[in-house]
DNA sequence: TTTTATTTTTGAACAGTGCTCAATACATTT
DNA sequence: AAATGTATTGAGCACTGTTCAAAAATAAAA
């Protein structure tokens, strides 16, 4: 077993190294102009090489595709701290636009690029688990008297929207008809704004 | 002048039928994957020929996008007949989740494609007169006591961010983890729900 | 009408893409 | 040493946006 174990070691710090040359090329250029060619000369193999680790491109989009998303929960762990419910529903807002910022092209990837998640993915599966998350924080929400008669599910899915909308404005580059207003101010006030609204309903 | 004055109209004919074309595959494939060689071959011309009228393949893209804003204003102009500016606003943002499901290609194309919008092209310049016009309306909500106290260009990034939000999930179908709930239901429910904050704030 | 000039159209070519697969090289077992 | 199994290669396929010399079509001049 000790020389198939090794094998299989190997096979996995190989698969490793691709990942992380297909992570820094991806985030130098973002996904959609990183090509396994780019790839495969990064790390200093034949293209070919990358078909025998990974079944296609968007294998290693889902492989990238739930980092992003461990990236982002291990933020909002930090959450676990703070008491009120409504106080962590606000920072997950904050999160979310400080990761997008940060890490535009995961953002990208984890929300916005064409590719078809699939629910059998773990990235689809942690990205349930996010989203059950800020349902409980809404529901403790609830629990204190906010966001009367509204269906849980719905309201998570307008708080998440509202968030992402920020957040893809930005990552697109669609922030511009607002001359003289940064991208940081855009969506900081303007997510202040949806919080004063959150605030009074 | 007659004959010079034909040779344009010609050429506008034939830029008009390469467009023509072009939003056929592209309403069909999707615009990241409809190529010039798919729509030469749909007018039955040669690939180089599209070059002797468009510049490039992003040239056709800005004129998609310019004519997409058209069609969204056109829907949009149907509201001068709505005097209460609050009903109003509540419309716009209906009128966009129905123009992303109806026209999802299009939206794609508006809101979210990689291509750098050019201020000096007319379809920026659209936008941004949709954007003052939905400005325009909130500013007249705040005259009659609503939003108090929200700046009126952040106010109007939030309710842009919060929609788009909806229509961005729908179009890169990133809908699904909110099992046993439909598009159509997560994306109106949802606005609702952003609708039911608004009228509390 | 014929010749010259201009405009339009073509399709091959370039460098790139994701991906496949026969051939090769290496490692392990017999 | 021979045979088996695993890993790597790079040429090749069909595709992409784009360019450009050559050809075709049209218009202007002789």
């Amino acid at each position: 077993m000790s020389i198939a174990e090794r094998k299989q070691k190997e096979k996995q710090e190989m698969s490793k190294l691709i990942l992380d040359g297909a992570r820094k090329i991806f985030l130098e250029k973002g996904y959609e102009h990183t090509s396994m060619r780019n790839i495969a000369n990064e790390i200093n193999y034949s293209p070919g090489s990358l078909y025998f680790y990974y079944k296609d491109k968007s294998e290693i989009f889902h492989e990238l595709h739930e980092e992003g998303f461990h990236i982002l929960m291990g933020r909002l762990k930090v959450l676990a701290k703070v008491a009120d419910p409504f106080e962590r529903l606000k920072a997950i807002g904050l999160i979310f636009i400080d990761f997008a910022q940060d890490h535009r092209d995961y953002y990208n990837l984890m929300f916005i690029v064409d590719e078809r998640v699939q629910p059998a993915k773990p990235g689809f599966q942690i990205a349930q688990v996010a989203i059950s998350y800020l349902a409980g924080v809404l529901e403790e929400c609830q629990a204190k008297g906010r966001f009367k008669g509204m269906d849980l599910e719905y309201l998570t899915f307008m708080f998440l929207s509202s968030v992402h909308g920020i957040c893809a404005l930005f990552c697109k580059d669609r922030t511009s008809s607002f001359i003289n207003k940064t991208n940081e101010e855009l969506m900081l006030n303007g997510y202040d704004c949806f919080l004063a609204l959150l605030e009074r309903g």
